[in-house]
DNA sequence: CCAAAGTTTCCTGCTT
DNA sequence: GAAGCAGGAAACTTTG
């Protein structure tokens, strides 16, 4: 059995999350995926390139927002680096989320343990912040794990221009992230991620996929399925339903067929395929979302998205 | 409240 | 015979 590196966290939840806890390893994974499990060093600067993806996909689940709005590569640094970007690095970097990003960072910077949830920011009524941000997806319990909530945005975040006479306020970071929200959260988006988003995020995880599903042909985007129960029951656990099997999970991935999401693979059991409406998957958006554009501060290409297929 | 999206659940029949 | 695949049908949850 493989060991994940994450068997050191401990996770309220780890012990719960199934009934017969017919997979440790996976429940050993699971605490640091979905439990949200914010990285235990505090201070952002010591982060891991990991650590930093972690930090990076919590703040995108607990603030709803999508994450294949965000390419991940561009924050293939630790947090050292992470901690060195500007507020316009981050705009260019992740595009809309940019401020929420940046917002986060800052604040777990100069609190050292904390994070930003949005739904404790303290914005003006007059914002009209639609959204509930307060309401998120997870169980209570594991909130526990994040510490108290932040105290309102101005007062701290202090935003290091990338060039001189850049200025960023308080108050238009503010008004950053209301627009941003306001744009992410619009999108229909029934229960937080999908189930192919999911599947994807293991497979491009390799670290944190403790041989659950293995890709057979990385080019053509074809993987199989290892352990079927573990990743069904780990796709039931985020999404709250203990009573998920393989079964069920196939039949929703077998919807993607006709989305395009997915392509059959004939004759093969538990193989599938990412189809043309599939995204992020490939190496090559990795690869060329890192070719630098232009000479920067800082080693890594902001600016671009994923496509939309 | 309604419609739509994205599953979830159950089922039958078929294949490996 | 078990496990997996295929796909129809209905129900369900969440969002706009």
């Amino acid at each position: 059995m493989s060991i994940s590196p994450f068997t050191t966290l401990e996770s309220p939840l780890t012990s719960s999350w199934s009934p017969t806890n017919s997979y440790p390893d996976v429940a050993t994974w699971m605490s640091g995926y979905s439990n949200r499990l914010w990285p235990r060093d505090p201070k952002p600067q010591l982060w891991s390139k990991f650590q930093v993806w972690e930090w990076l996909q919590q703040v995108m689940d607990i603030n709803q927002i999508d994450a294949s709005s965000v390419p991940f590569q561009n924050f293939d640094m630790d947090g050292h680096q992470l901690c060195g970007l500007s507020y316009q690095d981050f705009i260019h970097a992740a595009g809309s989320a940019g401020p929420v990003l940046f917002h986060s960072i800052t604040e777990l910077k100069w609190s050292g343990q904390c994070h930003v949830e949005l739904g404790h920011l303290e914005l003006k009524p007059e914002l009209d912040f639609s959204c509930s941000f307060s309401e998120v997806s997870y169980p209570p319990a594991d909130l526990d794990v994040y510490g108290p909530s932040i105290p309102p945005i101005a007062p701290v975040a202090s935003p290091t221009p990338s060039s001189p006479g850049e200025e960023c306020t308080s108050y238009t970071i503010q008004q950053d992230i209301k627009r941003s929200l306001s744009r992410q959260v619009k999108k229909h988006n029934p229960r937080g991620i999908h189930l192919w988003e999911f599947i994807r995020d293991i497979l491009l995880n390799p670290e944190r996929n403790p041989g659950l599903i293995k890709w057979e042909d990385r080019a053509e985007g074809v993987f199989r399925f290892l352990k079927s129960d573990a990743v069904a029951q780990l796709w039931g656990k985020k999404k709250n339903n203990i009573s998920m099997t393989y079964e069920k999970l196939s039949r929703a991935m077998r919807y993607y067929y006709k989305r395009e999401i997915l392509e059959r693979v004939d004759g093969r059991r538990l193989v599938y395929k990412f189809g043309r409406n599939a995204r992020g998957w490939r190496e090559s958006d990795m690869t060329r979302k890192r070719a630098p554009r232009r000479r920067r501060r800082h080693i890594f290409q902001f600016g671009s998205r994923l496509e939309e297929p």
